[in-house]
RNA sequence: GGCGACGUGGCCAAGCGGCAAGGCAAGGGUCUGCAAAACCCUCAUCAUGGGUUCAAAUCCCAUCGUCGCCUCCA
């Protein structure tokens, strides 16, 4: 039984979906208005291990993520590079698709865009407003009429009284209750603008969310994702939002990733400590950022530098040695430590379920993949030969696959593979000569290249 | 100030009432011409102080500390 932890209940429940086999996931996207950094980065990869994970069980997953594509952020930023703002938001839309590409994160079966959802969110605000659950402002505002919702503050489990002491909240006249939140801002000369009852202006953020699930999935949703920090206000307002104009409940669950830490710090675009993702994976490999992320627990933060990252290097270095040939005159293995192999890789398959079910717990199912490549390499130090390890093999790629490692050794450049295999057996014949300088000059020279020589017992293998 | 999460070996990190997973690092060993890789072995009583229980890292209370949110944020 899968279990899955619930922001809004802060319990781990058991996994039940409205339609029999069928999830309905929505994952908060991103704001396009620059490079996106590691942090997104974690998120997406949650999201699609989570996703993934569900595949593997057999459930058919709709994965919706949505695109900001209009606010003030890009407006500003616009502004400052001299660029149309809609056409900047497309640039950063285009490079976000490519980084998630690049990281191996499967695309979302739809990516909606708060600009191509504008019918929805003016339909949705007219039907808030008709309920008396949001109310124009004399400048061409609209805004939700927090004190109307009794449910408000419930996932984030905050009270209205409560959020006042804060004392960070301006003041403005044209609301009736400080905490009111915008759902239409009337536009300002030069903005980008839609034709709205209220005048000219564009959504709020948190409408645009509200719009497209009802768009892309009707009135109730699966699982609602994001970071962390989305909780309060986004998601707040969203399930006040939906469940105010449906007057049904939203999301079943709602689950929520921790924070990247930067020296200690949250990684955010507005403390400006930001690592991209382009940046990233022109230094290391798209599987370590994401051993990264599966070392640890989704729910928590995540700490990022060299020293764990050097760490999740090495790791998936281990993971892809269970993946290494044997050597060609390998003795073979007796059919007690063959079946022993077969019955280990049995039982991680098994412990690698039975951790993902408890609330997607991928450190654990980590330590069972690294168990059964500490089975194989045993198996294969003991002789065994390719075909009595491709089964074990084959569950080790099934199972990194489901949650999204390539474990790809580095690509050899084509016909380069022959002439390597021809130095190596170079190398071999002047080992038997003893002629040791020239069989590690051969190695050294090779190494500089990229591969790697392996002396073993049945003889020398090589990767790169 | 309010709300919430969390504090497990040198580092990252599982565990959620019954003898403390896993990875990295470190030390010792096997293998090797040497090396690399692999394999074997060693390495924690769980922030602190109380309490509940036959039994607690796991439940409760307090203290200290860290982080997130309360403003745009994955």
């Amino acid at each position: 039984m899968l279990r899955v932890y619930n922001t809004l209940t802060r319990k781990t429940e058991d996994f039940q979906t409205l339609e029999p086999g069928k999830v309905r996931m929505y994952v908060c996207g991103v704001t396009v208005y620059n490079d996106a950094h590691v942090g997104h980065a974690m998120s997406a990869l949650v999201f699609d291990v989570i996703r993934r994970y569900l595949e593997y069980r057999g459930y058919n997953v709709k994965h919706v993520m949505n695109f900001t594509d209009v606010d003030d952020k890009i407006i500003n930023r616009a502004n400052q590079l001299g660029e149309d703002p809609l056409r900047l938001a497309q640039r950063y839309i285009d490079d976000y698709r490519q980084n998630l590409t690049d990281l191996n994160v499967l695309p979302a079966t739809s990516n909606p865009r708060a600009t191509q959802t504008m019918t929805e969110i003016l339909s949705m605000i007219r039907g808030l407003i008709e309920k008396g659950y949001a109310y124009p402002a004399p400048n061409g505002d609209v805004y939700f009429r927090v004190t109307k919702d009794a449910d408000y503050g419930k996932l984030s489990g905050r009270r209205i009284e409560d959020m006042q002491a804060g004392a960070r909240i301006e003041v403005e006249e044209l609301k009736e209750h400080p905490m009111d939140f915008a759902l239409w801002k009337a536009a300002k000369p030069g903005e980008p603008a839609w034709d709205s009852p209220w005048g000219k202006g564009r959504p709020g953020w948190h409408i645009e969310c509200s719009a497209m699930n009802l768009a892309e999935f009707g009135e109730q949703i699966d699982i609602h994702g994001g970071g962390n920090d989305l909780v309060f206000p986004h998601h707040e307002n969203e399930i006040a939002q939906s469940e105010c104009f449906t007057g049904k409940p939203f999301s079943r669950y709602w689950m929520h990733n921790g924070m990247l830490q930067l020296g200690g710090e949250k990684m955010s675009k507005s403390l400006g400590n930001i690592v991209s993702i382009k940046e990233f994976l022109s230094r290391r490999e798209a599987d370590v950022m994401r051993m990264l992320v599966l070392n640890g627990s989704y729910r928590a933060p995540l700490m990022f530098n060299e020293e764990t990252l050097d760490s999740a290097e090495k790791g998936l270095e281990r993971l892809k040695s269970g993946l290494r040939p044997a050597a060609p005159s390998a003795s073979g293995l007796s059919t007690e430590a063959a079946s022993a192999l077969a019955t280990l890789s049995e039982a991680t398959q098994q412990a690698f379920t039975d951790s993902m079910d408890n609330d997607f717990n991928s450190s654990g199912a980590l330590a069972a993949l690294f168990e059964l490549v500490r089975a194989i390499n045993t198996a294969r130090d003991a002789g065994a030969k390719d075909e009595q390890l491709a089964p074990a093999r084959s569950t080790l790629r099934t199972l990194a696959g489901v949650l999204g490692l390539r474990l790809a050794e580095k690509k050899s450049s084509g016909d380069a593979d022959r002439f390597v295999d021809l130095l190596v057996e170079v190398r071999t014949e002047a080992r038997k000569q003893k002629n040791w300088a020239m069989s590690d000059l051969i190695r050294d020279r090779l190494k500089e290249l990229g591969v790697v020589i392996e002396d073993g017992k049945d003889g020398t293998i090589w990767h790169w």
